[in-house]
DNA sequence: TATGAATGAGACTTCATTCAT
DNA sequence: CATGAATGAAGTCTCATTCAT
């Protein structure tokens, strides 16, 4: 049961992302993701467990392209401070370029219950992981405070950069959002206090 | 119908809170409500609209407490550093005050609907809006950057607060949320950046 | 208790008849035709027994004068033809008269339970009894067939008559309903054949 | 959804009408008739759009076999004066043949919010049309008179029979209805005057 | 593999009625 | 007589999941 790969499972991944982003979670059924992806309801049962199954598969994939393309890039950069920079300007531009995913992901996700919630984090995980490395590398260069919270740190930036995004979506991303990415890595990395 | 005031309102408020961070909101059925709250499961609609008037109403209540308290305490004090840092306080201290409150605020209101989102952070610019108070004030007195974009920065700010709160409540609070205050705050005004 | 009697009584009977002409049966809460009233809801129950006892006592009220004022004309008029002719008449002008009661009787009392539709037909009988009294008299003087089953006739009368308010209330009364009394008349005197 | 062929709604429908007959229809519970119709409550609604609607298509299947046997059995005769007499005595035979149907349709129905006395009276057009066609080709005949209100005379028609039914429902039945057809055909034909 | 008809648990909300004031 | 805040029972409908084909 539950096979994880196969044409069928991207197919129905890409119509929850897409039924969820019209509708709403709490009115995406199953037989509505299944209509759109051009199955029968009991087929995605052959691929998902369940349905939470389904939405905590969509955000495993997703995440994991995103993760895995984004420490690629990073690893053509030397210098911590653009480093930071390509980490924001990659997270806002991924959101740009696919606004379902960002409406799921921003808003529509974030209804599931709390055990879904736990799960999430935990696939979130790589991502903290990836700001983490970053910022021990910053700090063994000395280029951040040796005295830095990482754990702390991680935390306000993640938060930061996902309020951002966040408030982008619930304002119909009416605004260009990629273009925040200079001004909050400068906030990060300077603070808002003049010298 | 749907009356604001009178000692069953707080009753019927408190219970909730009491109820929801027990069972999570999916789970408290308005009857359970009623019961804590000592009355029957109709007199809950003399005061509320619905269910979810009743998350909403609870948040509206707390926050706005909240906001006027702080707004308050705010004005007590006249160093900009010192203003932030009390605010940052303040909101981790609410939350360790009362941590039925915190798991409602962040985990549990989220699970609520988009429209119910919305409503939700209109109730937050009241305390966003006193976020950027302390932006303008110290613009003005050339403590923060001249060209500091005050609507990210407040963004980030709450971001930040609002992660490191969530990440305390999902660990179950075992660790002390209060001491944080003081490396977030550095973060915030000072970057992560050695000079 | 549910004295039958008074000022207020007869204000909750006349607002009962406007609530529910206007928001329907099924939407014409005891609070809402208290209010119509000027009453508090619980005044309600101090003159009548329940909701039902509202709709049996508007329904007897208006009978009742209806039957009475009918009875009172048909006396001072001697000819069966024509007494039978008026008794059509009065029928229709009275829900001519009173728009509101006819939605009422025609459409909203009839959603009734089965209960008190087995007392509406009790008041009914009054009615009944009114149309016997005219084929009686008619059977009596020859004008009638010898041989007619008043009991049959009186409900084809009634069901004659009743079928056509109904139709006029149906289509939002948009044509002369008293008009149509000299054709049914006729229709039910002569029948529908020629000689 | 809402499919309208099928064992199944076949076998909801006569559960519909047994259980309505015996308790009412306001203590008719959709699990009633599932339970009577074999059936989980869910599945109800897989035939139909929700409660009433399974009241509107019962009225629907029901009076559609009724008309259709009517107008079969009609052409088969050609004089005007027994196509009124057999017309009224299959309405009559129809509820002596289905006690339980009949006091559905002279009860229960009209027990319906107004939006469903809407759909029935569209339903029962039908009938008023056969009768029509009856009226007409009597006029055309010279059979009856020539400037008979045809839509007048189908409602005295309808009207008279529908109360005769009713009463009998209301009686118990505890008399024979059928025979009823006779002296109602014939008062409707020749009136209640002597010539 | 794939289908889709069938299942059945579960809870929000309304509103007639009461009764302490 | 009058009030109106409080009560609490009761039922429709949805939708994730199964399983015979």
């Amino acid at each position: 049961m539950a096979k994880k790969r196969g044409q069928k499972y991207d197919q129905i991944i890409e119509a929850a992302v897409k039924v969820i982003a019209e509708n709403g979670y709490h009115n995406s059924q199953v037989s509505k993701i299944a209509r759109e992806a051009g199955v029968a309801d009991g087929t995605i049962y052959l691929y998902f467990k369940n349905k939470e199954d389904i939405l905590i598969s969509l955000f495993e994939k997703k995440m994991g392209h995103f993760v895995q393309n984004s420490k690629e890039r990073l690893s053509e950069e030397t210098s911590i401070e653009k480093k930071l920079l390509l980490l924001i300007e990659m997270h806002l531009k991924q959101f740009v370029a696919d606004y379902d995913l960002a409406i799921v992901t921003q808003l529509e996700l974030r209804q599931s219950n709390i055990v879904l919630r736990y799960r999430i984090n935990e696939i979130l995980k790589g991502y903290l992981d990836l700001i983490d490395s970053i910022l021990a590398e910053g700090v063994e260069a000395g280029y951040f405070h040796q005295d830095l919270d990482r754990r702390i740190a991680r935390q306000v930036i993640f938060g930061a950069i996902d309020e951002v995004v966040t408030n982008w979506v619930m304002k119909d991303h009416k605004y260009d959002l990629v273009s925040l990415a200079v001004p909050v890595h400068k906030m990060l990395l300077n603070g808002l206090k003049t010298n």
